[in-house]
DNA sequence: TTGAATGCAAAATGTTTGCACCCGG
DNA sequence: CCGGGTGCAAACATTTTGCATTCAA
């Protein structure tokens, strides 16, 4: 089983190979930044600076948000708006789900991305639109507050 | 045909009704927002803003906001998130449609609703997630910048 | 008359940018 | 070295809030 974007010992990260084709550098932001996506799972912007400022003090909010903007165009995280301002971002790929928005108690659900397929397709086949699936968030009430 | 939020001639829109059975105020900004929302089809609050200080030039922004979200409470109005921070109203119901979200060029494509109720009957059936249509916009890529 | 609603200004958020310094390659 | 990357602070954009005043009922 092999790690997405850290090979496990020696070797170059799937993320430092991707940087460098790009002629971009691996500093160690990067790497912090996209390991605390990753254990996150879904997290703000705010929330994976504090994360990783717990290792790294110095590490500024705004490096945090041109880092997160470049693993998004590198196609390592997507970023999704669930409740009020409060954009997400999460890893690519992979662990990809729907997301469920409870307006009411502000719930988050991930449900499975097999139910967009169809209209995926759909909207592919009569608007020629190809839709990002992993930045779809669904905005209703859930079963407890539909009551 | 009758007009949903205002009854031709006399009588009291269904606005002001709405806003009775609440024990609230039918003030002349409430009117005009409503009024602008359905006029602009989609609109931020500063558009909407604008739009009717055309006619009441001293209507707050602040006051645009809190009524938007009342009128949204109301199900008179909806909103959702377009392109970054572009948070749009429209009126709810009878107008609703998808909207495609262009990331690269940032067009904005109405789709038929049709297409989601599918989506909207699985996910409620199998989480019992009651789906905001009226909400939902898809991000991605148009068909122009596909290539 | 009376409290809900408004207008204004200030504050709170969330995100972007300019710039000097730093460091990966 | 050298230009990309970072940290910091300030600028921006958007939304919310406090408070005195106004006005719908």
């Amino acid at each position: 089983m092999t790690d997405d974007l850290e090979v496990a010992g020696a070797g170059l990260g799937a993320l430092e190979l991707a940087l460098r084709a790009r002629g971009l550098r691996a500093t160690p932001q990067r790497r912090m930044v996209a390991d605390a996506v990753r254990e996150l799972g879904h997290a703000t912007p705010e929330q994976v600076c504090d994360r990783v400022q717990r290792v790294a003090p110095a590490l500024s909010l705004s490096t945090v948000y041109r880092t997160l903007e470049l693993l998004e165009e590198l196609g390592v995280v997507t970023h999704t708006h669930l409740s009020h301002g409060a954009t997400t971002y999460h890893l690519a790929g992979l662990d990809d789900h729907l997301h469920l928005v409870c307006r009411q108690c502000g719930g988050i659900e991930e449900a499975d991305l097999a139910m967009v397929t169809q209209l995926d397709a759909e909207v592919l086949r009569r608007y020629g639109f190809r839709c990002d699936v992993g930045h779809l968030s669904l905005h209703g009430l859930c079963r407890e507050c539909a009551r």
